[in-house]
DNA sequence: AATATGGCACAAA
DNA sequence: CTTTGTGCCATAT
């Protein structure tokens, strides 16, 4: 019996919430969503982001601190420079003092509250 | 409807 | 540190 596992509107809400020059990772979102197990998933929902740069998908990396995908190899570079602005640092495809920049602090109750465009 | 492919994570080697 | 294999869930074909 099957029942939704992850929502996907529920991770653009929470995603919302990523302060600018701050950086989180596919994980921490399917964690804050309620299933830990579906970051590859997040990942799908980023790549087929409707709200797009409203729900900052750029802000999202691995949960070791590498950069991973950005709708292929070519335009990561777009990635990085769009962090750069905000004022992470990336190099090598790391984000540079990965955990100063991390934010996990997501709150449940505010993002279900939050109106998507 | 069935299989293949991903903007992932993690453990083992 | 790297590579390889496996689990997971949503999308693309």
């Amino acid at each position: 019996m099957s029942t939704i596992v992850i929502d996907r509107n529920l991770v653009y809400r929470l995603l919302k919430q990523v302060p600018k020059g701050k950086v989180t990772s596919y994980k921490a979102l399917a964690e804050a969503a309620g299933n830990p197990k579906a970051s590859r998933a997040v990942g799908a929902f980023m790549r087929t982001n409707p709200y797009a740069p409203i729900v900052p998908c750029h802000r999202v990396v691995y949960s070791d601190g590498r950069l991973g995908g950005f709708s292929g190899k070519i335009r990561i570079k777009e990635k990085i420079k769009m962090l750069e602005e905000e004022g992470v640092i990336v190099r090598n495809d790391r984000v540079e003092r990965f955990k100063e920049h991390y934010f996990d602090r997501f709150s449940i109750e505010r993002a279900k509250k939050e109106a998507l465009p």
